[in-house]
DNA sequence: TTCGTTGTTTATAATTATTCTAAAGAAGAT
DNA sequence: ATCTTCTTTAGAATAATTATAAACAACGAA
């Protein structure tokens, strides 16, 4: 349970005002035990729910690109209509159920490290991602 | 160089009727000898480009799920605002050069095998796909 | 070959996630 | 308090995709 102090001092040394509409998705994002998979609406609908009061959908998507663009959050390739975010920012892979589309951790060990093979002259490697899906 | 009579006999046994629409896209996609990455604006595109005759926005988005669906199409998760296909149906793995959004095979042997260490009941693993996103 | 059936194409409208705009409001500095 | 800069917001704009429904083409049976 981190204090709403904490968010302020972090939004601060972010150089992103603590605005009652950030701090409230800091609570909702960033107060938790395991880390959390979600979409911008799953977000907006968690709002009201948790915090009960309402940040505009513009809002929502402003902040989570800001938070993304620190570093804050990740953002998880898997074809959806949505973008999928993660407060897990450590390299890490990801299970994704299909039919309930959710998306389950995978920690590093539970893959095994993955060494490329291969070169792309005057490219080099950002990430390494691996999506596993799951079926029924 | 694949014949047009290949494409046709490959339509018939997937109950897919051999319209001129259809058989201009199997000239597009398959008649290569490399893997084929794309977007459906591209073979959009190339469709005209290629054959000369135009054919529809929509019957491109059809044809494009029908052959996913029968399985001569891949879906590569990747998050872009433009879901990219394969013509390379089997298991393999991308680099995605981010800045020239462009995907580059790599071959199962330039990664190595994959062990997933962990399992969810009552779900079986579908595919295990590695992406590897590139930048200068 | 003709006819009826069913599958396909197409233009166009609808949907939906996301981004843009510009005005009002809040935070920070002086 | 005042000024500046950043932020929020409603609503409009954008863009990929999907739905609709009428015209059309392929097929199989007569
Ligand atoms: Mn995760
Ligand atoms: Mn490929
Ligand atoms: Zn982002
Ligand atoms: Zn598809």
């Amino acid at each position: 349970m981190k204090s709403k102090e904490e968010f302020i001092e972090k939004l601060r040394n972010s150089s992103l005002r603590p605005t009652k509409q950030r701090i409230n998705i800091c609570e909702v994002l960033f107060n938790r035990d395991k880390t959390f998979h979600f979409t911008i609406s799953d977000l907006f609908n968690l709002i009201k729910d948790k915090t009960g009061e309402k940040v505009s959908l513009a809002t929502v998507y402003n902040t989570v690109h800001a938070f993304h663009k620190k570093g804050y959050l990740k953002e998880i390739p898997i074809n959806s209509n949505q973008t999928y975010f993660d407060t897990n920012v450590t390299d890490h892979h990801h299970f994704f159920d299909v039919k309930e589309e959710k998306l389950i951790d995978l920690k590093n060990e539970d893959v095994g490290p993955i060494e490329i093979q291969k070169s792309i002259p005057g490219k080099k490697i950002k990430s390494v991602e691996v999506l596993v899906k799951l079926e029924d």
